[in-house]
DNA sequence: CCGGAATGTCGCAACCGTGTCGCAGACCTC
DNA sequence: GAGGTCTGCGACACGGTTGCGACATTCCGG
């Protein structure tokens, strides 16, 4: 259902709450420490957090400020009990909720669905999309693959949007410079092939056989599989 | 779109105001006292109240901590050309952001958005964000870097504000003159590019390698890191 | 009424992006 | 397998976008 990433220290702790997430329909990515939970979340393209305070090395409240700086995201704290003035702080460092432990999955899952209700709509869940380890976001005009930014130049990010805004369906060339070019050429020209081409050379890993953007011969170019 | 409420007293203002906000994809309802806006506000679970202060009876001010006090709602304040003491208390008083009027409807629509945008969950702790060194409090409309107090003008507080009310996210020229300049231009103009140069000498340590805010070149700007 | 700060306007320069061109290679058709 | 068409791709020069300093104007306090 939802795309979650789970940044929580303790092993076992860690693997039982991705498990029920997971039963509970969620989308569950988890890291052990702050800095591989910022990774993940670059590339993972979470639509929530769930974020333990007691970390190694970089604390929740630092990966909360940052992922705050980042965007959007809500997260959800997780705290120790009766650390009230963690909550908080918490909340003062930008945590739309907080659960404290031991966490029951149950209990959990509804502050996460209830977080998410809250904030349905606009928020950064919808205009933040990952195929593969293809990051897309609308929001900050960002691009990640394998959690590294790419540059993206103004025609080649438009182009990217439109294609991935319509997976699997091949658009003309015609179309494509009518919708990213926003002219309408009547003789042919090789504009959206050269697009295409400094668009796959930054995103794709092998720009010979590429994953993300096919070409149809004779038709046009698709983003994503068949 | 969203369910608004709308209280000021001046019958024509209310009239226009409460048409074009629906004209814009809003759900209006629209009382011209405090007393009867409290009830409205009440029995029509309004999600942003647009809230005049020149009222008669009960003031804006108090209205808008009486509101405060029942909810977290985002209230958008309407206060009369240089009124910069206005501005101020109602901050303080709660508001979230105000408009000067004359209004016009699509930069009033355009504040509310982004007010919306920014999310009414944040909003409890936010008074206060830091970025790194950079400290921005909404309370006190002060800015501090590296613990030192950096001094703004009203244009650069209002454009700093809003581009960090939504980090990570990309915002257009055209919704920045919206929003900080309040004026709708059809063509275009340097102003924001300039307001922006003005802004980074100030609280970026290298204007020419910006780490607060970024250009997105072909689409606007952006607060924070990628 | 005067002075200074703040803000809008203008113009220039640099840089990055992008359209065009040409050719080579791939693919399809016959 | 040969010819023709379509696509990939590197190079290059033009043009647009942005940064930025300078100047004009407005606004505000004294």
């Amino acid at each position: 259902m939802s795309r979650i990433l789970l940044i929580e220290d303790d092993h076992s702790v860690r693997i039982s709450l991705a498990k029920a997430l997971g039963r509970y329909g969620h989308d569950v990515a988890s890291a052990p420490s702050g800095e591989e939970g910022l990774r993940l979340y670059r590339e993972h393209a979470a639509e929530l957090v769930v974020l333990d305070l007691m970390l190694p090395g970089m604390d929740g409240f630092e990966v909360c400020r940052r992922i705050r700086a980042a965007g959007t995201v809500p997260i959800v704290m997780l705290t120790a009990r009766g650390d009230d003035i963690d909550v908080v702080s918490g909340l003062e460092s930008g945590a739309d909720d907080y659960v404290v432990k031991p966490v029951e999955p149950r209990v959990i899952d509804a502050r996460i669905r209830a977080v998410l209700r809250r904030g349905a709509p606009d928020r950064a869940g919808r205009s933040r999309a990952a195929y593969g380890d293809l990051v897309i976001d609308r929001a900050s005009m960002t691009v990640t693959r394998d959690g590294d930014a790419v540059a993206m130049t103004p025609t080649e990010l438009r182009l990217l949007l439109e294609l991935s805004g319509s997976p699997g369906q091949v658009l003309s060339r015609q179309q494509l410079l009518e919708s990213v070019w926003e002219h309408s050429y009547l003789g042919d020209s090789r504009l959206v092939d050269n697009g295409v081409q400094r668009l796959r050379a930054k995103i794709e890993a092998d720009p010979a056989a590429p994953v993300f953007i096919q070409t149809v011969r004779g038709f046009g170019y698709r983003f994503g599989p068949v």
